[in-house]
Formats: structure tokens, C-alpha cells, sequence
DNA sequence: TTGCGATATGTCAAAATATGCATAACGAAG
DNA sequence: CTTCGTTATGCATATTTTGACATATCGCAA
């Protein structure tokens, strides 16, 4: 997620359809994550991502540069994950000519297509019920 | 949202059972807010919250003490809301014999009304695709 | 005209997260 | 048997987010 603008109050000039125009660019956001009783975060869109950008680029290095996180961050959202979901997600291999790689297990290409389209339906009932309950009030 | 353990890798015993048991124990969470292009968090859960007790209260300040947050949060949070959503959620007083009180403008009641409806359709699209797309995953 | 409790705000500290740094282990290829 | 890039991990910062503290203002009722 992004930090935005802090707080500070503007003054409001008279904008007649600026007006409109910052409302009509509301939107409905969600995040979604899998989580038990006891620990947050088990699975998410991060660790989605990440393990869908590990399967592009054939490593963890790699990945997290793509996904412009630290190393050491995905490294241990992977490790949480895997922890917690009592899985292998990752074959990890360290050494060899190109210094290692990482692939997917076939577990962790199950949680990523579930996890996909899971997320899938959210988006879209997010979408509708947004147009069904609030975009009347913005309008 | 709260935070909860930090990652330290217990010694996983021999746990048969208990194994099976963490991994129901899975369920999926979700979040739910309202942004425009260029401010975060216009409208969610906990502005909701705040101003259904505030309706139930009479006043910003019983309603965060109600909610356990503190006025200061509660205030900036409605100011955040009253600004970006172009509109007037409460009607404020200070002073009086009572020191003062907030109730929620016509505006604000269909904000809450909206806004409940639009969070209880994604709870149960929430149900529903965990139980379509992840359920069958750790069980 | 004084007091009380609620609104109204700036400022600061605490807490949660992420990043950076240092270092080790690895192992195939040259 | 040396080199190189990756996995693996602790730890010390840095960044971001969140809430707490201190204070001022307000206005009716006593």
C-alpha cells in the first residue's frame, strides 16, 4: 500500500465541477489476505505476486528486484507463508553457475492459481457492489 | 488492523493432528475502503464504525471512548472523511450545558446506510469465493 | 461570570514495517 | 580449487503509520 497526502486542509476555492470531478474519481479498494486465529497475513497479494514473479524469473533475487522490495523482505514473506500454510511453496537451490534459483513446487502453483482467482471474484464483487450501493451517493 | 506474532520459527513438534487443525483454523479477512486517485482511505470500515457510534452516542467524544480510540484519531478521521467526501457528515456543536454534541447530518445516515450495505455484500462474496476457490486447497 | 464537558488542533512519541548491511553457505563451471 | 551469484539470516537503521498529550475554544446553565 502507498502513504499519501498528509491532512492538511486546502482552502477550498469555488470549484464548481473540480468539484464533481474529485468524487466521481472514487473508488472502492480492498485488500484481502488468509490469515488463522493466531497469525495475520499468512498469504496475500503480496506473497501472491511474489511467488508469480519468481515463476517468470526463475529466482528470488530476481523477483524482488522486479517487485521492487528487498531481498530480505521477500525472502521472509516466503518464509512465513510456507511456515504457515504447513507447505513448500519454493524448490530453493543455492550455488551452481548462476548462484541458485527457485521454482515453484507444484503446491505453490496450486496457491497461486487458487489464490488468483479467489482474488478474482473479490475484485469483481467489489466492483459491482461499489456501483450498487455507493456510486448513486457520489453522483 | 492489529499485529500479531513476529516470525520466530517454533521448534514444530510432532503434531498429527494439531497440523490439521491450524490449517481450518485458515479464513480469509479482508479490508474495504474508499480513495480517489490521490488520497487514501477516504471512507472504511472504521469510519463507519465511528459514525454509526456516533449516532448511537450523541457525541465524537463518547463514541471513541465507546470504540476505544482516541478522540484526537477519531476527530482527524471525520475531518478526513467530511473533506474529501465533499460533504458534511455531522452536525457539531460546542458548548452547553452538555459541553457540546454531533449527530449525523441526512448525508452521514445514508453514508453509514451505504456504506454497510456495500461492506455486508463483500463479507459474503468473501464466504463464498474462499469457499470455491481456497477451502479445497488445506482441507 | 464561572464551570463543565465537548469540539478543535498542533506537536510528539510510540509502534509497526521495511530496508540496508554484513556475513555465511553453496556448488557447478571454468 | 577459485569465482560468482544466489539462497539464508541476524541485526541495526530508516521509514511510515498510528495514536497520545497538551491546550485552546466554545457556550449554555447555574
Amino acid at each position: 500500500m502507498k502513504k499519501l497526502t498528509p491532512l492538511e486542509v486546502s482552502h477550498q476555492p469555488h470549484k464548481t465541477h473540480q468539484q464533481r470531478e474529485l468524487l466521481t474519481g472514487l473508488r472502492a479498494r480492498f485488500k484481502l489476505w488468509l490469515s488463522t486465529k493466531d497469525v495475520e497475513g499468512i498469504f496475500g497479494d503480496g506473497k501472491w505476486r511474489l511467488l508469480e514473479a519468481i515463476e517468470a524469473k526463475g529466482s528470488l533475487s530476481a523477483a524482488s528486484k522486479c517487485l521492487h522490495i528487498s531481498y530480505r523482505k521477500a525472502w521472509g514473506d516466503l518464509k512465513k507463508a510456507e511456515k504457515y500454510l504447513r507447505t513448500a511453496l519454493l524448490d530453493k537451490q543455492r550455488g551452481g553457475s548462476l548462484g541458485g534459483r527457485s521454482a515453484l513446487t507444484a503446491e505453490g502453483k496450486k496457491w497461486v492459481k487458487a489464490y488468483k482467482l479467489f482474488r478474482q471474484d473479490i475484485e469483481i464483487a467489489v466492483e459491482q457492489a461499489y456501483t450498487k450501493h455507493i456510486k448513486g451517493l457520489v453522483e
